[in-house]
DNA sequence: ATGACATATGAGATATGA
């Protein structure tokens, strides 16, 4: 069971790559952020014929997230639980059934933060808590769950071309990857990592500025968190970087993990 | 240090991104 996460910033600039990427690839469940788009503008039956159930939690202009899955998905949450007042749409969560058993999978578009500190950094801070505060709560079931999408966050050194140039970014500040190490303090397994440990160079993000992608100025920061019981099942994880060098790309690449 | 580039909105310039 492949389950693929991508940030294809606006799913209408990039709806072509993105529908010749999934025939190629055929991920049994795909995670997507970014759309930029509202749930009824989000092209749902193009992605019906091509064999996919779409569950969208969209915004105009800004954020939107929508999990798609061949057959059905069930337990569908929009919306990260635990604050009423958040209205941007950078979480959806259902189960998929492609596997030996269900599967509960979570397209997440965790917030930028920038400029740290300030509001948007305080309300990231704050979104991640409740992240962890529901992985605590899904934890309790014992069955296997992906946390997948665009955390915007830098985990290590190896995740980034230039560390000097992200000291004081929200990306890279202490608390955002102490917030993240939380998550994966809970038991949750960072699948790309886990798999290649020493990769060094391997990122998911190069910026459309200062030629960054010819460079290989990127960063890692879309990442697949699993529970234990879909940590037991994992037996591959992937960047798909040539993505990333078509014509008007976005400047997110694909990144797909293999449950068995 | 700044801005470079890209997208959406809406029809020019601004907000956001990372």
């Amino acid at each position: 069971m492949k389950i693929a996460t991508w940030n294809v910033n606006s799913i209408k600039a990039h709806f072509e790559q993105v529908t010749e990427w999934v025939r190629a690839e055929k991920p049994d469940v795909l995670c997507l952020q970014e759309i930029k788009c509202e749930a009824q503008a989000f092209p749902a039956a193009a992605f019906e014929e091509l064999g996919y159930a779409c569950e969208v939690n969209g915004q105009k202009t800004y954020n939107g997230v929508a999990l798609l899955a061949r057959g059905k998905i069930e337990n569908v949450v929009r919306g990260l639980p635990g604050d009423d007042s958040d209205e941007q749409a950078r979480f959806v969560m259902g189960t998929v059934f492609g596997a030996s058993r269900p599967v509960t999978v979570a397209a997440l578009y965790l917030p930028n933060g920038n400029p740290a500190p300030g509001p948007k950094y305080d309300y990231k801070l704050g979104w991640m808590q409740r992240l962890k505060a529901l992985a605590q709560e899904l934890l309790k079931a014992e069955g296997p769950f992906v946390l997948a999408g665009d955390y915007n966050v830098i985990p290590a050194l190896a995740d980034m071309k230039r560390p000097e140039a992200w000291v004081n970014d929200a990306l890279w500040l202490p608390p955002s990857r102490a917030a993240f190490q939380e998550l994966t303090a809970l038991g949750l397994t960072e699948a790309f990592r886990a798999l290649h440990p020493r990769d060094s160079g391997a990122y998911t993000f190069w910026d459309y500025q200062a030629g960054a992608w010819p460079k290989n100025n990127g960063i890692r920061i879309d990442h697949h968190l699993l529970s234990p019981q879909a940590a037991d099942m994992l037996v591959a994880a992937e960047i798909h970087r040539e993505a990333r060098g078509h014509e008007k790309p976005s400047d997110h690449v694909p990144v797909v993990i293999t449950l068995e």
